[in-house]
DNA sequence: GTCTATAGTTCGATAGAC
DNA sequence: GTCTATCGAACTATAGAC
């Protein structure tokens, strides 16, 4: 039966339509158009309807994405050189894709946060784990798990913002600027702890 | 006449609207019924419909919100202590506000960034004025228009992502920490600045 | 079980009463 | 000029044909 993947065809789908024009501006008649799948697909699947279907999305894509940039900052052994690098794709990315593929689930985010508690919690459980993986991620670089922590809200606060503004002004400048930036504060914070005093 | 003063009211009502709901999420309804205005005042006064009135509220709410931020900026000699007191008042208003009192652009700028390219170039343009704004601000504490631009890149960057984060969690824990990285980062360039050579 | 047709509501926008 | 009533087109959700 094609049914898992008509499943899975409406949630790229959805996924892909809330990035580009968020929750509330994307109909679900839209959906099953870009999916080619028939209307009645949606509430087979997704019986609670389209806050069913935006939940789902935020409990894919998210990770997902959470593990793509968990992959970029892996793919250097030096992590100064692994963040520039995750930024600058995440710029290349942006830029490739006509300023679409930013962040899967800001957009509903800030939507829902106060106008739907099921999704906003779907998606503070969602930065939480990027929090937590980032949190471990700098852990291997830096002492002390408080400044390991205030790295990774950092560096998420930080590619948020740019792809903010970004995405706002269609260039990539925002984004190499954050990457430059946490790239410094994470050199800093790894030399403070190297060197025990002052000279 | 009231008529002046029914135009703010809708004004109002739409800015506060659409940081709490969004664009596409908030009805021309909506606005009218909580700014009291009869529904035709927003064909009077905004011929060009809803996205003419989102516009302006754009052009008002986000010029606004970067004078206010600068001033608490100003509020305090060392810049350090004034990055640190202007996130913790930023945590202090969106805690005390039900998490509603963020910046009252972003949510638009996400929804019209690949759909309405008036908008997008009307929230761009408001960035872009922050970002002149907060690069003269560094400026007066470090040498370079680079290091001051990624500075002020980096912290509206910060401030937008940790936005997104602070709301979702419902905690400000993520401005806070926001907060220091700001704080550390720019108090290392100025560091850097202030000594010229390595030993 | 899969899909179509449609109910019921709300949307943005406008015509026309006053 | 100010406001009300309503339009046509969306929307989400559902009932029921097949």
């Amino acid at each position: 039966m094609g049914s898992r993947n008509t499943r899975e065809r409406v949630l790229a789908a959805a996924g892909r339509l809330f990035r580009l024009q968020g929750y509330a501006g994307t109909g679900l008649k839209q959906i099953v158009s870009e999916s080619g799948a028939p209307y009645g697909s949606i509430y087979h699947f997704f019986p609670n309807g389209k806050e069913q279907l935006a939940h789902e999305v935020i409990r894919t894509s998210g990770p997902e994405y959470g593990r793509l940039v968990l992959m970029l900052l892996n793919s250097r052994a030096d992590p100064l050189a692994a963040l520039e690098f995750a930024f600058r794709q995440a710029a290349e990315d942006l830029a490739g894709t006509d300023y679409a593929d930013a962040c899967p689930i800001a957009t509903i985010a800030l939507e829902v946060a106060n106008t739907s508690e099921t999704l906003r919690v779907a998606t503070a459980e969602v930065f939480a784990d990027w929090v937590d993986g980032a949190t471990a991620w700098f852990g291997r670089f830096v002492p002390g798990d408080e400044q390991a922590k205030m790295l990774a809200f950092a560096m998420i606060s930080m590619l948020e913002g740019a792809f903010v503004l970004s995405r706002a002004a269609r260039s990539t400048d925002p984004l190499l600027a954050a990457g430059k930036a946490i790239v410094d504060l994470t050199g800093n914070v790894m030399r403070q702890s190297n060197v025990s005093g002052r000279p």
